[in-house]
DNA sequence: TTGAAAGCGCTAACAT
DNA sequence: ATGTTAGCGCTTTCAA
């Protein structure tokens, strides 16, 4: 059998509660000596304490519970890295839920697994979310964040999310300012993100006065792939720049350009952006990319605990210039 | 207040037990009206279960607790993620707890940590570990695995790791049989998994009876740096070919290579291995390295619970080929 | 098929 | 400074 505080108490002839103290170091409210002895015999007797009677009794658990919804991207393993470091400074276990990949069902039960623990809250990671998942979250009253996750349709979710409007225009205004008037956007999907990243755009084009071609966004899925095989469709248009939905759909992009023989860097200009679905490592050059996602891991932490309003990460641009060294 | 299986009983008008055993779904213990009834209230009521207080009476807890002793190269991520996926299949839960990077006092702090979530099993994913901290874990008969340590001098281990031994023989042999003689091994440490891989190197050269010159071997840490920095060391010395101590360290030797005016392929075969430390994903190419990290995880879950033997994980080799696309 | 009751290991008043 | 005691919410014999 396992020792608890009961055969401690025992052995050392003192109350349960005094071991219970003890171990909590609850050192003013005992003597020094008592404490001292106390825990000497427990690590004699290879005493740990079970942190679900703690949990039971005393009704705290220091634990943040974080939800992954696999995407085709593997971003989330860098926000989950911040999420383990600053939990860990702040004393907090983290437990993590895997929902699979884009499975409904699965994601609304995974939610229910992670309310039974209890935790002092829950991170969710995710590409997408229903609202009866979130109604189930906030009925629990159980903090709660959406990570990466914005929905205008929904201002009442708690989320933490890149800001996408501010991203595209961000990305656009620059090839503007490098005196581009024909750019397109090649990559994004039709999700909040893509949407968003597309109002940025055509906002950046429209305050510089410059007519948008439908024919200039093409849609994808953010991945090396995607830009692959787009640019087929970029290539007849005459475009003098493109505002590439993700980092690696510039990468992609830049390399199908490379093979078809165009100089990339003379012929047209490539901005990749970066935010919550890219994330693929793609060299040492491009490590930028992670510490932004570092930070919305540990921006989470933070933003959940204090429960502080919602959070927009600002995210950095991949200059061409990074890019196009592979 | 959250809904307790108490009060659900009092409205269903049945036992605490009753409602126990519905929400179980031991359907074979109770009429199927009544079980059903009793779930349809505990939904309606928001109810979740209290895990800890489950945990604490039935003392069974379907989790895995998981200790990352964070290294430079960030393999560890591919063996959580193998983790997470074979966890949720068998139906448990992964706990994570960070446990720094390479310091002792924290890490055995982190050990006793996991030991307190009386948990399944313990994963323990690390470059080191000193004998105290597995004496720890031994003590506490909780089943645990050392992930990719090898310990030669510490047969009695519990773990699973790559067969650093093999890796560093496949690799030399490969080189012998394309007619090389003048074999380097560059960038292993003096951790056993570097001297396991020159082990290997040894032993493929003896056995073609080739002499081995000890200059041919460069220490290093496996990361991409060294094989930049090493690069140098390795210039003069008129080798053939070489064997990397990691597929990182065979990135950097070719990029410094082909910086130096050397073409690589035609007066220099590198060939990469991965295995323990090796793992940022440095192209689409190299994803197999991925799979290989990833399949650790997987068996690292199945050993633990099983109870088997310890384990080593064959390892591919990153043949030239594939790091010269670079 | 259901209920009563004991107790898992710990914490936290309250009492001394 | 230390002991007594009543739970925390659930599971699980044992009875009915």
């Amino acid at each position: 059998m396992k020792p608890t505080i009961k055969n401690i108490a025992k052995a050392a002839g003192v109350s349960t509660a005094t071991v219970s103290r003890a171990l909590a170091n609850k050192d003013q409210l005992l003597r020094p000596a008592t404490s001292a002895r106390i825990r000497k015999i427990a690590h004699e007797m290879g005493y740990h304490k079970n942190v679900a009677a703690s949990q039971l009794a005393s009704k705290i658990t220091k634990t943040i519970a974080v939800i992954i919804n696999y995407t085709q991207t593997n971003f989330w393993k860098e926000i989950v890295d911040g999420i383990l470091q600053q939990a860990h400074q702040l004393g907090y276990q983290v437990i993590i839920f895997s929902a699979g990949e884009n499975d409904p069902a699965r994601l609304t039960q995974t939610v229910n697994e992670a309310l039974e623990h209890q935790a002092s809250g829950i991170l969710l990671i995710s590409g997408k979310i229903e609202a009866n998942q979130v109604a189930i979250l906030s009925r629990a009253h159980t903090p709660y964040r959406l990570v990466s996750i914005y929905d205008r349709h929904h201002p009442e979710y708690r989320f933490i999310s890149s800001d996408n409007i501010a991203i595209g225009e961000l990305a656009t205004t620059y090839l503007i300012k490098q005196g581009h008037h024909k750019i397109g956007l090649v990559g994004i999907d039709h999700s909040s993100t893509g949407q968003q990243r597309l109002l940025g755009y055509q906002k950046a084009m429209t305050a510089a006065d410059l007519t948008i071609n439908p024919d200039w966004v093409h849609y994808g899925n953010y991945s090396y792939q995607s830009g692959q095989q787009l640019y087929q469709q970029v290539q007849g248009q005459s475009l003098t720049a493109i505002v590439a939905g993700s980092d690696m759909v510039a990468v992609g992009l830049i390399k199908a350009a490379q093979q078809a023989g165009t100089q990339v860097p003379e012929q047209l200009s490539v901005v990749g952006i970066d935010g919550a679905l890219a994330g693929e490592i793609v060299s040492p050059e491009l490590t930028t990319v992670k510490q932004d996602f570092f930070r919305m891991g540990t921006t989470s932490v933070d933003n959940l605990l204090n429960d502080q309003a919602a959070t927009f990460i600002p995210t950095r641009l991949v200059k061409r210039a990074s890019v196009a060294k592979l």
